[in-house]
DNA sequence: AAACAAACAGTCAAGACTGCTTGTAAATAG
DNA sequence: CTATTTACAAGCAGTCTTGACTGTTTGTTT
């Protein structure tokens, strides 16, 4: 039995590293640029070994955006957690969750699945149970009740600003507009809630 | 000077043929589908005389930036003099808008830009004209004034809400959820300006 | 009309990327 | 302890894309 955990970790191991490295070549060199090559040698992998591991290209990005998805997840109700509670606050860690590279992985893998049916199928199922995830993570944070009306509008409004917050930021620094647009809405909301 | 004018035409309209056909293809099969061979192809022009307009890919791709700029505000401005001028109909314009096929040609490369550094500043100088220009227009239809305060950042965010609806309407169709928060977000700006 | 320039067509070589195949060492089963 | 399966390495073949090159037609100037 100890024998068997060994080579079961030692595959789980070489998944994560080339997951990780698909992430984190997606977020330098974008969509186009990440090449099974250009990962396998990131990873530290040759190109054999990945090969056994994720047969096709699609394969491999298909276990990154799940990585990504588990990993965004995370990393959010981590933050929550420390995060101070007023309204404030709370768009502030939510549009600057969405200001990180994981946004930006996940948007490439977004553009890219537009126009890749294999993709789009993984990306559309990752995206309904993120969106729910990150909804249901907000309503708490915001420490409201959904069934109340209007709650449920103004809290996917604000996440959909978020998301068009995050879009401006890609190409160029945008933080100060950004905390200036979300001081602005965090008022609006708090007279809303 | 007749026959000299034939030839200015000609060269134009190869050019012209060649950008939308780079747009179409951007919208059809996203960045890395966009080869010069599938955009000389759908634009029924020889490689010979795709390469004798535009050296590179490069140049191809930064004019046909050009182009969607161009006639993105053009189209912007035609639906602007028939809108309705209720708060309501001016956000959905907007909205509807950066849903279309124009939007989603801008996404494509407002995302390969990020990675490629050549395309960059085309993109950047481009989108902050462009942006500027929206912004403008967007004052002018909801007929209010700049320097009031409040007002620049309720704009803005109205700017950014819709793009974010923009980027959720890229993968499904959402426009259901879309108009719903249309709706509430010109209820919430109504009371605002 | 002759010389020159521009627009265009078609072909080709170099490089890159993907996935397949063959070879080797380690791990697990019997 | 042997047989078999699994993890991994390395190289290779086919395809795609880009940009260069050569030749032809059409237009312009003098």
């Amino acid at each position: 039995m100890e024998t068997r955990q060994r080579q079961a970790d030692r595959t789980r191991e070489t998944k994560r590293k080339l997951m990780e490295a698909t992430v984190e070549c997606l977020v330098e060199r974008g969509w186009s640029g990440t090449t099974t090559t250009e990962v396998a040698e990131r990873a530290g992998v040759s190109r054999g070994a990945q090969l056994h591991h994720f047969r096709t290209r699609g394969e491999l990005v298909a276990a990154a955006v799940e990585h990504v998805g588990a990993e965004s997840v995370e990393v959010l109700k981590r933050r929550a957690v420390i995060a101070a509670k007023s309204t404030h606050a709370v768009v502030e860690l939510i549009a600057d969750f969405h200001a990180s590279d994981l946004f930006t992985a996940a948007l490439e893998l977004w553009v890219a699945a537009r126009t890749d049916p294999e993709l789009r199928e993984q990306v559309l199922e990752l995206q309904a149970r993120l969106g729910r995830e990150v909804y249901g993570l907000a309503l708490e944070l915001l420490d409201v009740d959904d069934s109340k009306p209007g709650v449920r509008d103004a809290v996917q409004a604000t996440l959909d600003l978020v998301r068009g917050l995050a879009l401006a930021n890609q190409l160029a620094d945008d933080a100060k507009r950004r905390a200036h647009v979300v001081r602005y809405w965090a008022r609006m909301l708090e007279e809303q809630l």
